[in-house]
RNA sequence: CGCGGGAUAGAGCAGUCCGGUAGCUCGUCGGGCUCAUAACCCGGAGGUCGGGGGUUCAAAUCCCUCUCCCGCAA
């Protein structure tokens, strides 16, 4: 099939290199170079540097929605456009060009979890499971007709990063599936249950202070849903850090927020009588370090 | 010239403002104690205080400069 890509972040690789291997792709759409860094330097998205690669033309509009896109789009009559994690919205007239419209790839099992951060927000909400879910586009945001879903077990302490990166891999296998549906003509669609959805919006800083009147697990589960952007941070000793990686430890009396050590092992108290157990912490000005190193220099209790 | 934090023993830190013998916790090595311990007690080793220059009788500390690390903002 002739196919039109869009999409930005390492996220979308390996289904971007399933499609070349396996398709006809014959132009990408990503976001335009952004610069990265304390020194600002210019750097392009991992999709247009896996598109230059293997000499496929890179688009990098600002928008889509005057006309050049769809222009663009129309010149390469695509059989169908594949969307995973671009960062703009689509809009109808673009949809429409594809006699197959436009497929999305969404890493959640919808309707659970619409939005920019489906992976962040399945931790921090201490699912069990998650997946991918492909859809045939519409005009909403994440609210097209589900074609092909896939369920993934969300482990006990798995973080995001880690979950991101099964998930990347799932969605070229999901994808797969949906396209040879397409071409079997045994593809069906099924519409979204929207009294069931929920949102995952896109994550910031501001979202990193972690509340210690939360039960244990739920520091955790925020802890590790953050990690490893943005991190979730805490004041500790008098300092602000970040804390990467925590585990739910035992039973405390100690009011929630104090912070204790048993012999190597860093604890901090939480609302429901249980504590975490820091285990990878980074102090603001130093290095990312273990909750037994943290401890030597800084006098607690 | 975007803003800020940092570099001191193997690790984590204090000391810098206000110049005057290089400190703390952990680790390590040796010894002791104990049925026992990521326990306790005693003792030791380990530093050109990131590099270079300057001021001074004297610099980790004050001044100038360079390198590297980190956070924020983008």
């Amino acid at each position: 099939m002739k196919i039109v890509f869009m999409g930005t972040p390492e996220f979308a690789l390996p289904t971007l290199l399933y499609l070349i291997e396996n398709e006809d792709v014959k132009a990408v759409f990503t976001q335009p170079d952004k610069p990265k860094g304390r020194k600002a330097v210019l750097t392009a998205p991992p999709v247009k540097e896996m598109a230059l690669l293997h000499n496929i033309p890179v688009y990098q509009p600002h928008t889509l929605k005057d006309g050049e896109a769809q222009k663009i789009i129309e010149g390469y009559s695509p059989d169908l456009l594949v969307v995973i994690a671009y960062g703009k919205i689509l809009p109808q007239s673009i949809l429409n060009i594809p006699s197959h419209g436009a497929i999305n790839i969404h890493a959640s099992l919808l309707p659970k979890l619409r939005g920019a951060a489906p992976i962040q927000w399945s931790i921090i909400n201490g699912d069990k499971k998650t997946g991918i879910t492909t859809m045939q586009m519409d005009a909403g945001l994440d609210t097209g007709d589900i074609l092909v879903q896939d369920e993934c077990i969300i482990g006990e302490n798995e973080t995001s990063g880690e979950l991101h990166n099964t998930l990347a891999e799932l969605g070229a296998v999901t994808l797969k599936k949906t396209l040879e549906k397409i071409k079997n003509k045994t593809i069906e669609r099924i519409k979204q249950d929207d009294t069931k959805h929920t949102l995952a919006p896109i994550l910031s800083k501001s979202c990193s202070p972690i509340d210690f009147t939360q039960s244990a697990k739920q520091v955790h589960d925020k802890v590790r849903g953050l990690n490893p952007w943005p991190s979730a941070c805490a004041v500790l000793c008098g300092k602000t850090v970040k804390i990467h990686k925590t585990t739910v430890a035992g039973e405390t009396m100690k009011s929630p927020g104090t912070v204790y050590k048993d012999g190597c092992r860093i604890y901090v108290a939480c609302g429901d009588g249980n504590a975490v157990e820091i285990l990878e912490i980074h102090p603001e000005g130093s290095r990312k370090m273990t909750g037994a190193e943290f401890i030597c220099g800084h006098n607690i209790n």
